[in-house]
DNA sequence: GTCTATACCACGATAGAC
DNA sequence: GTCTATCGTGGTATAGAC
């Protein structure tokens, strides 16, 4: 075999990702120490400095590709329902935030959970990408009101935010190896656009 | 005066609970130290421990000391809606709990932040106290389903979980030096009952 | 009840061999 | 690219004077 593989040449570098994401998910940043990490991968401490400089450039790397994911996620499903209704469009982008937070990696739900006490450097870091992943949604819901499908006296900036929060805080209770990810993007998607009154009693 | 001062006589405990309970809100509870605790309440670090075991024992007592705000505002609500249509009794206990998250101290907040990450030990001698809370919520949801208020197909369970989860995300963009408590209230009360879709289009 | 002094340990990080 | 060995710091916590 003369032809090379086809080795991935970050898989360390990946894989050390990937128990770093998990132990700041489940423990938060500060608890889950370098040592801690590399056990879970396998190799010494020290090794993991030899593909990141410091425990904070790991968050930050972390927190960068857990908004990749989300972004990449809406981006698809914009595109999946360009011409679709706006109820449709609206439970496309609830489904694909979902499915960034609990179907590609722990990165997104690390982020969600460890970006509001991370180190002010790396917070200042991310915000940019992060106001971005933001205006896409703020720009959805705009487009939605616009279009008649959300009331007209709906404040666009609180809604995003009530919708974003409550998406994000399932992470604490939904677990993806017992539920259904669909039933749950149902779920908030029906009590988001139509909520919980009993239509009759109106 | 011969008179004894009426001297809280746990004013320097709760000196202490205050500024631990703010900076783990602030930073988490692993990122602050007892030093830095110390320091802000003004005293050296060796004298929080005349006052607590230890630093986890300071936790437990901040986590507990948030489900109580929690349950005497849900229990206050409840008391004063003892006869009310189901939509008003609701909107007072969502007023209630955001009151208990951001006009009662740190406390709640910090419980809300810090619970999911909190060591596994502490985590478990909360846990009764803070089911509790919760099997207020589902008896307060099952009522407002059997007496018509809520579709009938409502998922209490979800429902309870999303209700919760929102208003403790609010926690990561409400700031209750900018924004009315009051309007926060009623914007979730009436998106959770109605959601955001336009009723002449539905 | 608060202080000074300090023990003891785990932390993040570096040096340098292989 | 991973290892062993180690450094320096700051962490929780304790001892004992006042």
């Amino acid at each position: 075999m003369t032809i090379a593989e086809p080795t991935v040449e970050t898989a360390g570098r990946d894989r050390i990702l990937d128990e770093a994401a998990s132990l700041f998910l489940k423990q938060g940043y500060e608890a889950a120490s370098v040592r801690r990490i590399a056990e879970a991968v396998g190799m010494q401490a020290a090794s993991i400095y030899h593909h990141f400089n410091s425990k904070e450039d790991l968050l930050e790397v972390i927190l960068h590709r857990g908004l990749e994911v989300m972004t990449v996620a809406f981006d698809d499903a914009s595109t999946a329902t360009l011409g679709a209704p706006g109820r449709e469009r609206l439970a496309a982008h609830i489904r694909a935030h979902l499915a960034a937070l609990y179907e590609n990696g722990p990165y997104t739900a690390t982020h969600v959970t460890t970006f509001r006490t991370a180190p002010e450097n790396v917070r200042t870091t991310i915000v940019p990408q992060r106001d971005a992943y933001e205006a896409l949604w703020t720009t959805l819901l705009n487009d939605l009101l616009t279009s008649g499908v959300l009331t007209p006296d709906t404040a666009v900036g609180p809604a995003r935010l009530m919708l974003l929060g409550g998406m994000n805080a399932s992470v604490e209770w939904f677990d993806p190896q017992r539920g259904s990810l669909d039933d749950l993007a149902h779920l908030i998607t029906r009590q988001t656009l139509y909520g919980l009154s009993n239509p009759l009693k109106n």
